[in-house]
Parts: C-alpha cells; structure tokens; sequence
DNA sequence: GCAACACCCATTGACGCCCATGTTTACCCA
DNA sequence: TGGGTAAACATGGGCGTCAATGGGTGTTGC
C-alpha cells in the first residue's frame, strides 16, 4: 500500500495552484476520487492531507464514539473544516484562501510525509515547530516498540478485531 | 527471508550515486517498491536504511502510540525525514544533500548490516563510534534472550500463535 | 456577461536509463 | 594446487524523459 514519508518544498503559483509531490501523488493511485482531504491540524498550525479512504476512516471512527457525546461534537470539527481538492490534469491542487491564512502560506508549502496522511507547512514554521523534535527524540532517549510483523497483513482496510 | 550482515564501503561518484552491496539488495527481491527507505539515526551520526515493508511496520507502530501524544509525535521525525530511494539498473542510490551533511558523508560509505535494517557510515566515524563498541559489550558481560524457535518459522508472515 | 475554474500547451531543469569500462571474484582446467 | 579465463559487480559519463512550473484559453455557473 506504501507510505507518506520525506519532504519536499514546492511553489505557489498566482493562481494558487502549488504541486502535489509525484512520490505522494502516486499513494493517490487505487482511490476512487483523485485528489486530496485537507483541513487545519488543532495540534500545529499546518494542515492534514489524506486519500478519501482515510476520511472515510476518520468518520467510521467518529461513529465509534458515544452520539452526541463532547467528544464526538468537538472532533467532528475535522469533517466539518475538511476541503475536498481533486488534482487537475497536472497533478496540482488549488489552496482555498482560508487555508492560506490558516496555515501562514506565501509562496512556498513544504509537503510532510506523515505515514496514513501528509501535512502542508510554511517552510519557516516546520522548521520552529518540528526543528527541535529531533533533538528531543535524541536527549530523550526515545525508543520504539516494533509491531510484530504478523499485526497487519492484511490490506490497508486494517480492520483490527478487537 | 534473509538478514543484512557484514559490512562493506563504496565510492560515491559526482552524481551523488553510491552502489547499494549486492547482498544487501538480494534481500529486497520480494519488496512492492525496488529501493530503500533511508533517514537519519537520533542515536548516531549515520543514516537507517531499510526495505519498504519495514518502514510501513515502522508506521503501524506508531500508530500503536496514543494519538497526539509527545512520544508519537517526537518519534514520527522518523517518518517525516525518511526518504525513499529508488535503486536505478545498476543497482545504485542516489543521497541527497540533507544526507550527505547529516552523516558527514565525503568519498566513501560504509554500509553495515544491522539484521532487518542496515546503516550507511562515513568510514572513520564508524571506527570511532563502534569500535568500543565490541570491548563495551564484552566487559559488560551482555547477554541476550533467545526468542523460541516457534516463534519465526515460517516466512516473514509469523503468525505466532500464542 | 462576468468571473471563477478546469483543461491544454510550452519550458526547463533534474533525474532516471542506457551503455561503456575497470576491477574483483568465482569457476574451471591443467 | 595454481594459473588462467569468464562472469559479476562496482564505477563513470552521456542522453532522453518526466516532474515541476508558468501561462493561455475554453467552459461552466452565477
């Protein structure tokens, strides 16, 4: 199924178009809609990039949650802020304007490999915000526990039964 | 399914290309995507590299972390730096800048075979960094528990049935 | 009718592919 | 067992292709 992974840093034109990376775009392949769910992270000012069978991932999760809970209230935010952007012939999307403010573009975006999904940063702001988390991983002495191998074989579905 | 070991130095010619050993790439036989997942370690000066489908566990593990969290989020600098490089016919990589820089890379690099990944060296950094490495675990006294037979017999799917 | 949007075409610069060569390793035979 | 030969791997460079970018034009919706 493959993976968001790496950076890339591509340009705005005046139209505001800017270009979704080939290596990403390509993740984009088996999907039944050709183009990307954006909307603003609540965690840093960037926003989140998705294929439409991980939204749909995201929905199925909220439906997990206890109707008319706060919790389910305030993450359907997510659903609510998220912009559907098809790719035009070139492989380029077009930024609506809320997002350019939201996320501080001029006229660079940086593209973040992020695993399921990617972020779109202003070049400066990835720097401040992430620049520090790797030395952080580092004087932390953090460690990973690997999943068995066996975990997840089946396709990207990943229904885990719990 | 086979394990990176030894190790072995080659030239990285003007390009920036440097020939993968051939008995690393033997191991990536089986892999979706012909090429390597490569990024910086945290822990040394010197870059992780590892086929597809070890970064994809490398995601679902982080995955296992709880969302949000400062563990998940230092640790997905793994997957934010990892780029993917394709081999070309010959069997090469080509390693960009960032790279080049972060693992004080000049002529040669020395890959090194670390079980289901392996690490790309400058040659006397890892003289320097590893050669203690060997008395260290010695006069230490280290050990290390055998994992049962059972447990990995089968090919990489391991179902372990416990 | 106007404006936004979607598609088409052109440019350029990087990257992937091809071929050529040197060097080492493995194999075969005397 | 040693030398010779052939195949495989590592290396170097030229060239074509494709991704990123910029702009123009037709089309659709308000």
């Amino acid at each position: 199924m493959g993976v968001f992974t790496g950076s890339q840093t591509n340009k705005v034109d005046k139209k505001g178009r800017v270009s979704v990376p080939r290596t990403f775009r390509a993740l984009f392949e088996g999907e039944k809609f050709s183009g990307v769910y954006v909307f603003p992270s609540f965690k840093v000012p960037a926003l989140e990039a998705c294929p439409e069978s991980f939204m749909e991932r995201i929905v199925d999760s909220l439906e997990d949650l206890p109707l008319f809970s706060d919790d389910q209230d305030d993450l359907s935010i997510i659903v609510e802020s998220a912009q559907r952007l098809p790719f035009d012939p070139e492989g380029r999307i077009v930024i609506p304007d809320e997002f350019r403010a939201a996320a501080g573009f001029k006229t660079d975006i940086k593209f973040v490999g992020r695993g399921r999904t990617f972020q779109m940063w202003h070049p400066a702001a990835y720097d401040a915000e992430r620049g520090p988390a790797f030395d952080r991983a580092r004087t932390r002495g953090l460690t990973l526990k690997l999943r068995r191998p066996s975990d997840r074989q089946m396709g990207d579905a990943g229904r885990e039964e719990e």
